[in-house]
DNA sequence: CGATCTGTTGACTGTTATCAACTCCGGTGG
DNA sequence: CCACCGGAGTTGATAACAGTCAACAGATCG
């Protein structure tokens, strides 16, 4: 693992959301970073933290999860070049605490370090604060999952929104991730009971929509999967949607179609 | 409604997130604003509104609704003093479209006040910053919400929610506040069916947690919905819980008890 | 090689959605 | 003044969905 492997992992998720200059590109290339191994269901920030630094995910996932003690439902979950715990450049955190699932590799970056690339250039702060809204329409779009939809669709679409972020980082390129998390944790994400998760992921595999085996999710039929869970990629506010999902057809006419047949 | 009412409204929601200093008292003074008023069920900004300024409550509350066909989720509410479409002064909005819940005013704000004033003082910066993640931070509440709640603890939920951000602006000090919004929006901001909201409003007037009357909500018994509720009041990030909830008692306590008690 | 975690299955229970009908209320127009 | 209308709240019956409990199989790891 270079030392430069962490400023393009972070140069690629915001050239995903928006332009970098070359002079942002210099400004990145001379972020400091120390690297750190964590096993899965580690906590890598907890509720009371007060670290001076944020954690950029380098390979694997993170995600928050609600301190309290009856239940620890999943809030949102990181991929690779997100900055989850981001806010705490500015503000301290929520009371949730910040775990791995599955193996991860982060890259600490001393809040020192962003506050003064946001100071020295409108461009990068503007960079940062985009990243974050992000990760806020990501959120908004969590609510709208476990509000509005059954466990089958939620399922799905939590499955297409993490191949499509991973694909928008150069990941999962033919719709084929790790999935280190157990079908708990995706029950803990969609809110249902581990059991149910686990008849749900039964069932899109009966259907033909996903391959979960080996700790490897394959998405093997994206149409239908997308279609099944209204996904619509452009709440992720990436530049090039397109590109991301060449094989996602028109997506409006999925969406009219399916509209139609309920 | 006078000019100087709506940067008053600003200025004390961001002083119940962080300290303002008599400069940022200044420059807020000089916000320019105009005034807007809308019916119930007014649709203020639609999905692809590109407007060159943000909607600052004064009165009323709004809402962000999925612009989805089939269902109408509502993704978060805003009480006096929030500012909704915050975001869109750095970036545009997700596919969903902001609403009237009952008749409100707003104080349309210029983008260009708000990158000046950010750009002229770092402190502004991070309370415009504040704001928004304060927001965020309310989001991921309602993730935990929908995610691990059943319908009566999210609907109690919901009402301490509400309750308690109208007091950090200086409403509704006696625990009582106008519901200008249907049960059936209730439902849709909890995730449940409009019948079961219904259903779950009467459960909480039987259990004499609750007055909802002609429009209007009083808490009759705070401890005891809040506990029901799992409220903490923390996750607000507002700077003084204490003042804002004198009645509530120990929060530690009672949620011990209630956890023992489950 | 046993211990533990994860995935899997069946039976049963509980919560919530749906449908339909009805009341109540405020407004509107004859 | 009254008839009418639409929206909101209310109620009961039924069905769909998801949770819980318990047991077991398979994998993984020390």
């Amino acid at each position: 693992m270079q030392s430069g492997f962490a400023f393009s992992k972070l140069a690629d998720r915001l050239a995903s959301l928006l332009e970098l200059s070359p002079a942002d590109m210099d400004v990145l290339a001379g972020m400091p970073s120390t690297i750190a191994h964590h096993a899965s269901h580690d906590v890598i920030v907890h509720a009371d933290d007060r670290r001076p630094y944020c954690s950029l995910l380098l390979h694997g996932y993170l995600c928050w999860r609600s301190a309290d003690s009856s239940d620890s439902q999943i809030i949102s979950i990181h991929v690779p070049g997100d900055v989850p715990d981001l806010q705490t450049y500015q503000k301290l955190s929520s009371c949730a605490h910040l775990g791995a699932l599955g193996p991860v590799v982060v890259a600490l970056i001393p809040h020192e370090f962003l506050h003064k690339a946001a100071e020295a250039s409108p461009n990068m702060s503007r960079a940062l604060q985009t990243l974050m809204l992000a990760e806020t329409a990501v959120l908004r779009n969590w609510v709208i999952n476990l509000g509005s939809r059954d466990a089958l669709t939620r399922v799905a679409h939590l499955i297409c929104e993490i191949a499509v972020r991973l694909r928008a980082v150069g990941l999962a390129k033919d719709l084929r991730f790790a999935s280190p998390f157990t079908q708990a944790d995706l029950g803990s994400a969609c809110g249902i009971s581990p059991v149910h998760a686990n008849r749900i992921v039964q069932e899109l595999r009966r259907k033909e929509l996903v391959h979960w085996e080996a700790r490897t999710i394959t998405i093997t039929d994206w149409k239908a999967l997308a279609q099944l869970a209204r996904f619509r990629h452009d709440y992720l506010w990436l530049r090039k949607p397109a590109a991301v999902l060449p094989q996602a057809g028109n997506p409006r006419r999925t969406q009219v179609e399916f509209v139609a047949g309920t």
